[in-house]
DNA sequence: TATGAATGAGTCTTCATTCAT
DNA sequence: TATGAATGAAGACTCATTCAT
């Protein structure tokens, strides 16, 4: 395994990382991906044997990607206020330096009840951690009345919504008025603030 | 052009909804459509020529469907307040019996961008449409400080934002919490309320 | 299903069973089958699916074919020597008249044990029934001390391995001393009684 | 060529004897005989250029182990009985102890052209020098009136015909009954017994 | 001598589409 | 209008063989 081995793997599952994402599973085709890492067709099979599972690898890889993209925020000396608008505004920023990951991962879930059950074992883990780390804060919250009782699952729920749906649902948006990709940038920010705004007021007892 | 004609015709396109809905355009095979009209593999051919051909049709239904889900309340007599929260109300439930209705244009619309442009064609008028009939009424709260100031595309952005992602992400939020169907309902009825209050709390000035 | 229709099915099959029986289900090219029955590459896969599909069809009747082969001789008014005289010289020349199912099925049997549990399947039945019907006979000959005591099955076994010997090892035999086909047809006829002779032999007490 | 490359090289022709002889020429992939070997893929070829080239080194070598199996007994102060009741049991034993070379040159042969002339090629001279090391013999008793006029030939093809086809159609005949492994070798001896006594019973005038 | 990487030719299979009737 | 048959193009995958090192 030197390292232009490593760079021929590496290729492919970079290849395999963009037309995946672009396209999904079902429209992918192996030469496409093959042409894009500059390798013949057949050593993506030789690699990785089936088409199938080099996309596993790829989806995977991508599951992690965004199941741990949720709150991995500094907590010590910041007040529950500001750790939600750290973590909100951080997580907003991820989605949108990875715009295809979550209609990408969503699409495929639906399409493969395979591809669902990957979702499940491993982002399950991976929010009930998520869960654990803000739950006591989140308690101390409530028993002083500040925030309303509810469970860190509603929170994640509600951050979730608001941070990806923009992007899951680009396309939809986009066109309630002619925007360049540039402005739309500009909304985003926009909504990044609002997202955090909306989340904190749902927060308020 | 006899009746039954007609019946065959509609059988297809109906069987083409269902089957398209569920697994989107690229993995569907025309011979389930055609099996499940209960006609000739050729037949769809013949009335449709290409898979193509008949699969746009039933995209620009569902593109119309979608797009006219938007506000269609009787304002007369009704505070700005009572309209949106009964506007957010029945597009929720819209979302919730059509469920797929969302994620599959969505999805189509990624995939392909005639899709994009079709949608586009359909859905802008009907928006600027919807824009057009709430925007006096808005601009009158407005004024009256009693809402902050703000298009009526941020409102139906963050309507739809709020409304769809439940049923687009659903596979993505319900391993949150292990539910059944059953479950599910409840929460998403928990969730329309939710939406309620965050639709009226970001109107907040 | 016109005639034109059963007809290119039956051509497939029919061509599949000499490409089948000729060079083994490993070997064989769905392309050449297809050729051979004047049809393109894909109609074989319209009619049969799978290479292995058409192949476990022809691979079933030959099964058939020979598990039925075994002793059909109408016993009235016959001595018992008569009876195996006869069945044995019959299952010779049909033995002789499809020189390669014998071969095809032992040696697609030891290639694939879906297909040895096809025999067994199919030929069992036919077999246990073969032995039902002569075990009377035998019963009383051996109680007349006519022939020695022995199961219906070692008659078959003993009837089978000298038959099929021949045709299964043609190509090890023939080599003994150079002989043409036409040649090798005086042969197997002596060859046919020299069997009928060896089995009464081995029937003797 | 140090003893590290005649290990390799003997490795690789052992694995492949195992294999081919287990799957036949076509079904077996040069992988699994490298990986058996406990060789790279690439050395099979090094050694020994095609897969064809390396099959053709280990069918030659079976072809001469199995021509070498017919008569090899000492004949000195034996009756003609004896030696062939020795030389019939030794053969079934041989055949028993190599139970698939019959079997996969037979199957070769079929499906090779050129294997069935390696077989000549190979076979015929040994054939040749035991008929003629038994002839004078079997004249001998021809003119004694003890067994009936044949050539050496004859007796050959019985014999072989008899020890042989058991394993041949082991799949065929082992249905006929429900054995184990164990009661089939008890079978087995039996079986020997009585290709012994036919062989003499068709030696009879 | 040895190896991992790379290749190209071939094989099965699918599927939208067209054709003859 | 309807159908079963037929087709061709494309796609995934395999595998013996060769190459660079």
């Amino acid at each position: 395994m030197n390292e232009k081995d490593l760079n021929t793997e590496q290729n492919i599952l970079n290849a395999a990382e963009q037309v995946f994402l672009e396209k999904g599973f079902a429209t992918t085709k192996t030469t496409e991906i093959a042409k894009k890492a500059g390798v013949t067709h057949a050593m993506l099979h030789y690699y990785f044997r089936t088409k199938e599972n080099l996309f596993n690898i790829v989806f995977q890889n991508k599951v992690r990607l965004l199941a741990n993209s949720f709150f991995s925020v500094d907590v010590t000396g910041k007040s529950f206020t500001e750790v939600v608008s750290i973590a909100v505004g951080r997580h907003f920023d991820f989605i949108k330096e990875n715009r295809k990951l979550a209609p990408f991962i969503i699409n495929e879930i639906n399409n493969n009840e395979k591809n669902s059950e990957t979702w499940q074992e491993i982002a399950q883990p991976i929010f009930a951690k998520v869960a654990e780390s803000i739950i006591d804060m989140m308690d101390a919250e409530i028993k002083k009345g500040t925030i309303r009782p509810m469970s860190p699952f509603d929170l994640i729920q509600t951050v979730v919504s608001l941070n990806i749906f923009p992007f899951v649902a680009q396309p939809l948006l986009k066109i309630l008025r002619h925007v360049t990709d540039e402005e739309y940038n500009v909304i985003l920010e926009q909504r990044k603030h609002e997202n955090i705004r909306l989340v904190l007021l749902s927060l308020q007892p």
